[in-house]
DNA sequence: CTGTTAGCGCATTCAT
DNA sequence: ATGAATGCGCTAACAG
């Protein structure tokens, strides 16, 4: 009881061999004897040794650990790329250590700074919102100037000299919008949030696109809501006043309002409206009428995310700075 | 560009003083004079020097960092508990390492393994189910012993000598089965899944106990799913088969899947077909008709988790092995 | 095949 | 008030 970890050093005492002994016959070195080896193993196993990761890592200079840092954790999206970083990681032998921004700027610059101060061999980070919108973003920079190996995911900057990861937005946002006018639809409008966002404005865009092109873009039918949770009452007007047959939202919360504010209306679903949401989570699937929605295929982002991380953390040379692409997929539903 | 981070080494060879010269003056001791320390301190921001994480560990035989094992990362449950240790650490200085166990009793041992090396100053662990259901929890027992302080929350394990955060399961179920009763329902099954976790068998308890209590109870009303994914056409079978008149389910999606069915089967909700779900994420509060849910306070019960941990870091002797409970309560809304 | 030694970056005791 | 020296636990270059 009370033991603490017992280290090589103690080891060696035992063993009556040295440290250096110790040490190499632990790590299997072709410099040691068989029946040594056999012997230290044995003794190792015993007192339950550990190699102590920080003294390793200090020694090493390497630490075998990523660092995240992601704006919002209550966010089904972000919580699925960080599963497939995690389990990325996993399988490339890495640890993860994550830190929330909570979309402050400030917290994103403290996480950013904590995390990279020996403790992370690389960086994954998608900025915040409030890094986005005031274009600061010093502390990447120098980050990157310091030679650390950093990936941005989902939101890019495009000012930073680094690799990232995002989705498609404006085509998928095109292509949801491309489906409802296929489906008949000619009045779309579309439910925006977190217009800061350079993922919002090209799903916007995306949606302008396919709009235009069949002539059918009218710019009074584009709504930006400041705040989702409670947007409900401006929905319900929205869906009085102007007479929509269909809607693109570009957040998850959003589509499932928006399709209780029409059913209150007694609108048909999804034969006289229908309803197109984004980020497919939990709520899109098990929701009634089920929502039709672009699945980001977050797991995948995070996963690749990570395994370009790890390649250049091992790589730093052959690092290209580009952005890889993954391709999202609409998921048709009830409620289109 | 290209630069790594400057050392205290470094620091001292452009001032021309010594290293403890150096390391004295950022740390404000009292021992150097005004002048060297802000000549030290200017010249320390002009290089952007910032401490070597990993250094400071090893010379202190501290992280400042707490692990943290979840079974699951893609359960809302779980999300808001990690939500609320971080909150808690990072007030208090202090970082977050999550792993994840994905319910594995062997993926447990391997993170408990690498994040107590050297790597934390603490464990917060919730076992796995297989840690529950095999009983085998020798990697905990180990580190205990080592005198490494961990605490378990929401599920205990009642062989281990540590403390542990809990919610009051077996009560939540009684007191939402018991206001199910008080509406007049008088054929009310329970929904389970998960029967390895102790949690769940607590609430399946309380259930039990406010339906004896009332003379209502019916063994046959009791189900349990082994995948709740898929478990809507069992649950179709069994509303038809059995006249119920309300559900408690003791896991969140179950309790919108009964909900689909029972409407498929057009029962009135709440008038006739009464349902009350657990741990009150999202879609309970989303769903159409939103759904009744006991609320576990999760983000409380990290926060609270992380505290005593910490202060357990803090003062080792001080630590008192036991439970802390944290109530929680019932959220009405339109199912029952 | 085994041991001695130096050093990763930092804090700290002890001398000056 | 400042500096030299030691050690945290480990690896590895070098010596024997």
């Amino acid at each position: 009881m009370g033991k603490k970890n017992i280290t090589i050093k103690e080891l060696a005492d035992i063993l009556n061999v040295s440290i250096s002994t110790v040490s190499k016959a632990l790590n299997d070195s072709h410099e040691i004897g068989d029946k040594t080896k056999a012997k230290v193993k044995e003794v190792a196993a015993l007192y339950n040794y550990r190699p102590n990761f920080i003294a390793k890592s200090l020694k090493n200079q390497t630490t075998k650990t990523i660092g995240v840092v992601v704006p919002d954790i209550l966010n089904y999206f972000f919580v699925k790329v960080l599963y497939g970083i995690e389990k990325e990681s996993r399988d490339r032998g890495y640890k993860v250590i994550t830190c929330i921004s909570h979309e402050s700027l400030e917290i994103e610059v403290e996480n950013v700074t904590t995390l990279t101060n020996g403790r992370v061999d690389g960086l994954l980070i998608c900025p915040s919102e409030e890094t986005q919108q005031t274009k600061n973003n010093g502390h990447l920079k120098e980050l990157i100037d310091s030679s650390m190996p950093v990936i941005t995911f989902d939101r890019t900057i495009n000012a930073l000299q680094c690799p990232s990861v995002i989705s498609d937005d404006l085509e998928a946002a095109r292509n949801a919008t491309q489906h409802l006018i296929s489906k008949g639809c000619k009045s779309i409008a579309l439910f925006s949030a977190h217009g800061d966002l350079s993922v919002m404005q090209d799903r916007v865009k995306g949606y302008r696109s396919a709009m235009q092109e069949n002539h059918l873009l009218d710019e009074t039918h584009i709504f930006s809501f400041n705040d989702v949770a409670h947007a409900e009452a401006s929905i319900l007007e929205i869906l009085k006043e102007h007479s929509l047959d269909a809607v693109l939202t570009i957040d998850e919360l959003l589509s499932v309002k928006t399709i209780k504010m029409a059913q209150q209306l007694n609108l048909a679903i999804p034969k006289d409206f229908k309803v197109i949401g984004f980020s497919n989570g939990q709520i899109s699937q098990e929701f009634h009428p089920s929502v039709s929605s672009v699945d980001q295929h977050a797991e995948e982002m995070g996963a690749l995310a990570a395994g370009l991380l790890i390649d250049s953390i091992k790589n730093p040379e052959e690092t290209t700075i580009e952005s890889k692409v993954v391709k999202s997929s609409l998921v048709e539903r009830d409620s289109s």
